[in-house]
RNA sequence: GACCCUUUCAUCUAGUGGCCAAGGAUAUUACGUUUUCAACGUAAAAACAGAGGUUCAAAUCCUUUAAGGGUCGCCA
């Protein structure tokens, strides 16, 4: 069975490319069958916050992915890594260093002013005598010497690292603290992962990886190492190209399945295909086609897929999902005739909240230049002889085409076009020369809204 | 500095030696439709990073240059 996870450590937000790597594998679990685990990485107690991990597990819950089974927290499990360090303390696969920091800083910066790749030197692979005073250990696991580190990447190819491109690196802290490169290979080993998921930075943590799937005789999952995705000028995202954190696209009025449209398609792709919903893209995702090189990010196709995904929803989900936006209409008795004429013109949920509000509520004051244009000349004689027509017509009013046939008699009896009923009346209804088709708007306010506001407008024509 | 990865229109991408004088989508521009704005429809413009090879044939294979990115922690 295919297993998959998504690894965050809890430092912060849900962060947009981390997204992307989780849908990723959440996919390819999906794809299969298969499981997707949820693993915190909090084994740097300085730097986790309750908050991020809560943070983290809403913005999955937004995106509606859910992982399988419980969420494993590596800090709840220091005593499994503990006895595996041990295990390979007396197998002598690991071994006391007792180098000071200084004396490592010292090396370090000696390999840096002979141009070297900075590495640690060994001197207590094999150290067999009195350890000096004063030093608290760190433990480091005995990695190949020579030869090569070979892995088969499911997105770049196949991978041969030099053995001496790896040195023999901490396991374990001075105060018996495991790290990241020690518990995530024992982590992904005894979770089953037969399939690794992560961003490109961690190409060069697998063979670190590696080094200790082979020390513990675990089985080496296959590796899928995902290029990051940068801004719009090819350099590395952050905070000021706009939203990194998830939830922020929430707010900003998109819907989860825009979001993830956009980004599966963000370094992998199915043809020509665009549209992508969550069956399709389970159907077709293969980690095998995700590309080798970076994407950039660019809001613009994602603006468009969120229009898409608006007009394409139910009315009574839409309305649902506007509460947050300050626009109240599940109950509205018009609500599909209402949300059919503005739905279109709502790339987000916040421009589509704002032009319901502009529908349902009166204006109170009218655009100047809208005004300007739209009240002169013989305006104010035809908005009044409209209202009067509206007041004693004598079929009912409902449909938008029943208001239709009132502005058709208006143009035939005044013979003029119908932008002179059309602009002013919308300038006295919505305040603004913008909106929807005026014959939706007076169907959803009804005879005496449209009255009026119509009314309303004349008086200030004056 | 060392090691590794990447490079097709402004952006996301199709492309696995001949179907490519490079296709789709977004964005842009024009036109159409319309009482306005959108939506929609039609069209236009727009790319194989550079240089050398290999081959009858190269966006695709090789070499090299350049640019961008990543990594070099007792962070994850």
């Amino acid at each position: 069975m295919t297993v998959t996870r998504f690894a965050p450590s809890p430092t912060g937000y849900l962060h947009i490319g981390g997204l992307r790597t989780a849908l990723f594998s959440w996919l390819t679990a999906q794809h299969s069958k298969g499981e997707f685990l949820l693993r915190i990485e909090d084994t740097d107690m300085a730097r986790n916050s309750e908050e991020a991990k809560d943070a983290i597990l809403k913005a999955f819950e937004w995106v509606g992915m859910h992982h399988d089974g419980e969420v494993v927290y590596q800090s709840k499990r220091f005593e499994l890594y503990k006895q595996y360090i041990d295990q390979l303390l007396e197998e002598g696969k690991a071994y006391k260093c007792y180098m000071s920091k200084e004396e490592l800083t010292a090396l370090r910066e000696e390999q840096m002013a002979k141009k070297e790749r900075t590495r640690y030197d060994g001197r207590y692979r094999d150290f067999t005598g009195t350890p000096p005073e004063g030093v608290e250990p760190v433990i480091r696991i005995k990695a190949p010497q020579e030869g090569m580190i070979s892995f088969v990447d499911g997105v770049k190819g196949e991978m041969n690292i030099a053995a001496t491109e790896v040195d023999d690196f901490v396991i374990a802290r001075a105060d018996g603290a495991p790290t990241y490169n020690f518990v995530v290979a024992i982590d992904d080993a005894l979770m089953g992962l037969t399939d690794v998921i992560r961003g490109d930075d961690h190409l060069y943590n697998t063979p670190k990886q590696i080094v200790v799937y082979n020390a513990l005789g675990f089985k080496i999952p296959n590796f899928y190492h995902v290029a990051m995705i940068n801004n719009e000028q090819g350099k590395k995202l952050s905070k000021r190209d706009g939203a990194t954190d998830v939830m922020e696209y929430k707010t900003m009025g998109y819907l989860p399945e825009a979001l993830l449209n956009f980004l599966v398609r963000l370094g992998w792709s199915h043809g020509d295909q665009e549209i992508f919903s969550l069956e399709e893209m389970i159907a077709l995702f293969d980690p095998k086609n995700i590309n080798k090189s970076s994407s950039n990010y660019n809001l613009d196709k994602l603006l468009w897929l969120n229009a898409h995904y608006i007009k394409n929803k139910p009315n009574a989900e839409l309305a649902e999902m506007l509460k947050p936006f300050g626009v109240d209409i599940a109950g509205h008795d018009k609500l599909e005739m209402l949300l059919d004429a503005t739905k279109e013109r709502g790339k987000t949920l916040v421009e589509l909240a704002d032009q319901i509000k502009l529908i349902v509520t009166a204006p109170e004051s009218y655009d100047e230049k809208a005004a300007k244009k739209a009240f002169k000349g013989e305006a104010k004689e035809i908005l009044t002889d409209f209202a009067a027509m509206l007041k004693s017509w004598d079929k009912p009013l409902h449909l938008p085409s029943d208001y239709h046939e009132v502005m058709e008699k208006i143009v035939a009896e005044k013979e003029i076009g119908f932008g002179k009923i059309g602009m002013p009346l919308r300038v006295s209804v919505m305040g603004a020369m913008t909106g929807s088709g005026m014959d939706e708007i007076m169907a959803i306010l009804g005879v005496d809204e449209t009255v009026a506001r119509i009314e309303k407008a004349i008086a200030t024509i004056g």
